[in-house]
RNA sequence: GCACGUGUGGCUGAACGGAUUAGGCAAGAGACUGCAAAUCUCUGAAAAACAGGUUCAAUUCCUGUCGCGUGCUCCA
């Protein structure tokens, strides 16, 4: 399996700390705000790649945290006259619900930066020791000059232009406001009026955003795991920060062996942000479009590269999905026979070949575009066997097509079990299945049916139409 | 400016050092059908920013140029 590092700017086959354990670290969103397209695709990214190490039989530990301390926060609080905790609370809620709804695994742990501060100050005070941080007026500053190589994080430049970056600032250590060099960074926030604080040994205060996810990673994980995600925003400074912060801290060589970033998702061909304004909120694309086509849109581009949100390239998802559900739902509802055709072992074939196709996709970078194309490919195949030539399927064919959408849904959590299992077809529109709705809409297709043998068909239409019109769809035949 | 990534058909989006360059959407034609929908078949004599280089052979590797995006400031 071959995965794409960002640390050495190239593809490396993956291995593990520990055989068959994956330690993952993903940076969350700062929650002051509703989650938008792009946090989906984050998180939809991370999720695909947690659930494929797992189908390859890692057992995965992916913990995920909240930013719920931040400048952002505390502002947007004041603005409405609340307390930071129950603004940080609401959006956590929403992010969490939202998660569900587009079938995010659970992580192993959600950890709070504010659940471990004291652990966070302890950190700080071992950086000082060690002489990588310093306070400056109650505040605490790493001093990225005292770390070797900072510039060579995830910047392809070698060494020596490292030094010499460095040197300049290193030999005049005279303060620039607070801090010895501009790209210091701060560890511990002295306290201003009006802003929450944690007591600590330089100042009332609070701790940067670096801080948090090294410590968060740490705490729960230990001092080195295998990978740590995030989008492609957070590369530099952020996750550059943490490795220095952490491996200065820990003494280790590596904070994370491999860097895994998402690309975005663009608005006319411009980065979707909260900063740009430019963001479409999840909550409100997902009242016209179903979860899973969301989600089929998001990993239909590779998710390195970005994905430009346009109606419609996400009606094209739209449109591919339902064609899968289909033909899952046709072979659903269709009988088997005891003695089908031999031929239908050259179905049986097919689908074997999928998953293999399917697998050496996803082990060369999560190529999931490519999944999806033979994913598609076979469902043409089935489609033309069942409903163009009208064959008959055995159930063993079944059972293997049903364990093999269940391996496809463990992989990228696109076909649960309910597009095809209780509610099917129309009567999924009503959640639980009404007993009497079912029953009703019985009555009217048989109706419908005999009025069609009589040719009665203004009428049979008739009922169609107000059928569609308050979100029914039937499809005769 | 530095760094990272990217440039494939009307759109989306893969593979690959060579002989037939996936898949999907949209379009057109046809089959089926009372009609619609769905499904299937066929078609588009299809395309690889530009300029060099390596090679028997490059869309694929290398170099340069240009364009685009992102980071270097909060952001998934």
């Amino acid at each position: 399996m071959r995965i794409y590092n960002s640390l050495s700017f190239r593809m490396e086959e993956f291995k593990t700390i520990k055989p068959n354990e994956v330690l993952m670290y993903v940076c969350g969103p700062t929650v002051y705000d509703a989650p938008h397209i792009g946090h989906a695709k984050s998180a939809i990214t991370f999720d695909l790649i947690r659930r494929y190490l797992e189908f390859k039989g890692y057992n995965v530990k992916l913990v995920k945290n909240y930013t719920d301390i931040d400048d952002k926060i505390i502002k947007r609080a004041n603005e409405r006259g609340i307390d930071y905790l129950s603004l940080s609370e609401q959006y956590i809620r929403e992010y969490e619900e939202i998660m569900n709804i587009l079938n995010i695994k659970p992580n192993y742990k959600n950890p709070r930066a504010t659940e471990i501060i004291d652990f966070m100050i302890k950190v700080i005070k071992i950086l000082i020791e060690k002489g990588y941080a310093y306070e400056s007026n109650g505040s605490v500053y790493f001093s990225v000059g005292k770390y070797d190589n900072y510039e060579t994080i995830f910047q392809n430049i070698e060494k020596q232009e490292n030094e010499e970056a460095c040197e300049i600032h290193s030999e005049e250590r005279h303060l620039l406001g607070d801090k010895y060099d501009e790209k210091d960074f701060v560890l511990w926030k002295k306290w201003k009026e009006g802003e929450p604080y944690w007591d600590s040994p330089w100042s009332k205060g609070r701790p940067g955003w670096h801080i948090e996810c090294s410590c968060m990673a740490i705490n729960i994980l230990g001092n080195v795991i295998d990978i740590h995600g995030g989008g492609l925003d957070l590369k530099s400074p952020h996750h550059k920060n943490e490795i220095a912060q952490s491996t200065a801290y820990t003494g280790e060589k590596r904070f994370a062996n491999y860097f895994l970033h998402n690309g975005f998702v663009n608005v006319d061909n411009e980065k979707m942000s909260k900063s740009l304004g430019n963001f479409f909120l999840v909550s409100d694309v997902l009242k016209i479009f179903d979860p899973m086509v969301i989600r089929l849109f998001l990993l239909s581009s590779h998710y390195r590269h970005s994905v430009n949100y346009t109606l419609d390239n996400i009606k094209q998802s739209e449109r591919i999905y339902s064609r899968i559900s289909k033909t899952i739902n046709l072979i659903n509802e269709k009988e088997s026979i005891e003695n089908a055709s031999e031929e239908i072992d050259s179905l049986k074939l097919a689908i074997h070949k999928t998953k293999e196709d399917i697998i050496n996709a996803m082990d060369d970078d999560f190529n999931t575009p490519k999944a999806i194309a033979s994913i598609l490919t076979l469902i043409k195949k089935i489609n033309q066997y069942v409903l163009e030539r009208n064959k008959e399927i055995s159930q063993e064919f079944k059972n293997k097509f049903f364990s093999f959408i269940e391996d496809l849904d463990n992989i990228f959590g696109l076909f649960p079990r309910s597009i095809y299992q209780p509610k099917s077809g129309i009567f999924g529109k009503f959640e639980g299945g009404d007993d009497l709705v079912r029953q009703l809409l019985n009555i009217i297709k048989s109706t419908r049916k005999q009025l069609r043998k009589k040719k009665l068909y203004e009428l049979s239409d008739q009922i169609r139409n107000k059928l569609n019109e308050i979100g029914i769809d039937i499809e005769d035949n």
